[in-house]
DNA sequence: ACCTGAACACCGTTCAAGT
DNA sequence: ACCTGAACACCGTTCAAGT
């Protein structure tokens, strides 16, 4: 894979970084700009762009690295705080919160989900929901037949949501009926 | 609204019929189909595609119009043959069964649920869901809190689940998680 | 070993010119 | 009143040529 810590020639390194850079605040702007343009705008040639990242993809994941190995290792972080419901619900919310506002990460989701190369996200996210649902079914609150990967796929359709109070309160509530759905109603 | 009974030159009514016929079965192929292949397919001008269809998303409305309506029309049908919950069970496990097989369909249903001009699905989808939850919550089956718009999404959410066993799989427990969130625990 | 940037085939969209 | 199809600006992607 792409990675940070391999020996690159300075320049390579330095183009790599400056692309990231560039495509944080393109995409800030415009989720859907163009590679060309982020090309254009970092100054350097697109085929440069192709071979560090090789697809939209590759691109977004190492944008949002970052973010989705906090949100992985935030999953245990809640586990040790508190009950496995509770932390269900807020890791939910959190990737719900960052898919409403950066929706590459949503996209990147579904990708990783369905898609073939950004095996990596794939792995921690469904990682981190594995472990919390694990945790719940420990527990008896939450239902044997429960599946990460159903769950993830549900977050990642929360996309797009407007960044309103309205949607917020949209997302909130499509949770707490997922909650429902997830937890087995103590008899 | 582009409606198809109004009056038109024979040959325009003959080019917007010939469109909407290869463009279902270059969808079926490929739904990512450019609008200009279509229109080159269909021996027309590119003009001609854009004066019937203003974007891919009026194609993709007049592509389904019969599904979307028949999907509508299947609401109350099914709310006359039987309990509320096992009607909305139904009508959702169509909605998920349509939208995993014709991917246009769920990019149809979000758009219409955040965008502006396919307004007619919108009201179509909406008016379906909303007939449907307000029978079981009659009966004190839904909750009172339950959201059309919300259900919605979550079935948009969907596609692009694989057409295999194992896709089949996912949609129904998603669909059952979906409906334990949705009903009230007789006490 | 990496970068440049012209080139390719294609896209969505428009609009003069035709009938 | 409708259609044609060339034209425009742009896209993703590649690859010879440079350093």
């Amino acid at each position: 894979m792409t990675n940070n810590d391999e020996k690159m020639r300075a320049d390579a390194r330095m183009n790599r970084d400056l692309i990231i850079d560039v495509a944080r605040t393109a995409f800030a702007v415009n989720p859907e700009t163009s590679l060309n343009a982020i090309a254009r705008k970092a100054g350097i040639g697109a085929g440069t762009l192709y071979r560090h990242f090789p697809s939209r993809e590759a691109l977004v994941v190492a944008l949002y690295r970052k973010e989705i190995d906090a949100l992985a290792a935030l999953a245990p972080k809640l586990l040790a705080e508190g009950p496995p419901v509770e932390a269900i619900r807020t890791w939910c919310a959190r990737v719900a919160d960052f898919s409403r506002i950066k929706h590459g990460v949503a996209d990147l989701l579904r990708a990783a989900l369905s898609d073939n190369d950004s095996q990596e996200t794939y792995v921690l996210m469904i990682g981190a929901m594995t472990q919390l649902l694990a945790a719940g079914q420990s527990s008896g609150d939450i239902r044997l037949d429960a599946d990460a990967e159903d769950i993830l796929i549900v977050l990642a359709g929360l996309w797009r949501l407007p960044p309103t109070p309205a949607g917020e309160a949209r997302a909130e509530r499509i949770l707490a009926l997922v909650m429902r759905g997830l937890t087995l109603q103590s008899p």
